[in-house]
DNA sequence: GTCTATACTTGGATAGAC
DNA sequence: GTCTATCCAAGTATAGAC
């Protein structure tokens, strides 16, 4: 019932601190992590009053979702274009690296572990945090459909399952290098599915072109 | 410095009081998370005083993480005798498939994951919870060691990197899992592993029993 | 919309009676 | 060794001045 101050388009200057306090949110999550990310705590990164958190978002749950909110559709925005150029599987395998990687560096996958790390502790969270971490299996999903196809791969490598495992390997790659600071060892990981993808190149028949699917394999 | 009480040994009425504070930490682990995990809350669960957390851990801290190294060696004590047994790459994934499936229902890996992601928030925590992991990732590689061997698999599949990868997929289909509430997507991993894990099986020549080890593959 | 001030709750930690 | 009582810091949330 009734966000805030009802329909009004917000000043200029009540959008610059909601920023500020998303911003400050993901930062926190981040670098703090869930049982760090206070009202108290994220204003005064925010720079800006603890009270505003309850005014502009109704409580913290809601702030931490809308910090959530940002960085999914953020991501969304850089990695379906990346999406529609891939091809081959090792395409995608170098796409996934490129993500991973992304996402080790900027905090994204810390802070979307703390969220659903955290989900736990608080009751009804958990509902609204597997509603925006759907979309990004959903993404892992549809681009191993793209690329594998109804190839005779389908059949060993049903996409929805992998996909699955792919995201659960993300972010548990992502637990694990947050905990001993090596990244080395999760990066490692990807070299090494890119050598592994380019079998699967061999196996599907690669086209060799964006435009060239009237071609049949050599 | 200074534990507690010094050395006397310890009445029985002390052993069940901090048996029942360590008990009541891994529940509220498991079920209610790590920002659940409150001095309060554990000492409610375990039906005892707040007080007593201190007297005997000296602080929350100490307790989650005398948690934790309970539940590392009852699992230590459940699995290492079953690695033993270990000799095909099926026989591994099988093993592992059971350890997740435990692991997933008695709530262990759920207790592991919080607290890995619980220690962003504490500091100093994350060393602590570091070392208490480093068994877990050894025992995979170990695991692994002990079934690839020198074989030519070993090249395409260093133990080493492979171990980190398990752990990770582990934890990560943990956090999915317990997000979703769907024990069966996780578990689906794991029967897909098996099939593949015949293929392994026949690339090394599987030894067909335990004291068999001077034939040679047919 | 933002701040100050405040009410109320919960958490970590200690002192002292038993 | 355990409990009661208590201190103090920190949390959520709201009221009211500006």
């Amino acid at each position: 019932m009734a966000k805030t101050a009802s329909k009004s388009r917000p000043s200029a200057r009540a959008v610059d601190t909601r920023r500020a306090l998303t911003d400050a949110a993901k930062e926190i999550l981040r670098f703090e992590g869930f049982s760090a990310a206070t009202a108290r705590n994220i204003a005064a990164r925010a720079g800006c009053n603890q009270g505003l958190v309850f005014y502009h978002f109704g409580s913290v749950m809601n702030l931490l979702l809308a910090a959530l909110d940002d960085v999914s559709s953020e991501r969304r925005e850089r990695y379906s274009a990346a999406l529609a150029e891939v091809r081959r599987p090792s395409d995608l395998v170098e796409l996934a690296a490129r993500i991973f990687q992304e996402d080790l560096d900027n905090g994204d996958a810390a802070l979307l572990v703390e969220m659903i790390a955290g989900a736990s502790s608080t009751p009804g969270l958990g509902t609204e945090v597997m509603a925006r971490v759907a979309p990004w299996t959903d993404f892992a999903e549809n681009a191993l459909k793209s690329v594998v196809d109804d190839s005779p791969m389908a059949a060993i490598v049903p996409p929805g399952e992998i996909a699955h495992a792919i995201v659960a390997l993300y972010l548990g790659l992502e637990l694990l290098s947050h905990l001993d600071g090596d990244r080395q060892a999760a990066l490692g990981i990807f070299k090494r599915a890119s050598q592994l993808a380019s079998f699967a190149d061999l196996i599907i028949g690669s086209p060799p072109a964006l435009e060239d699917e009237g071609k049949d394999q050599p």
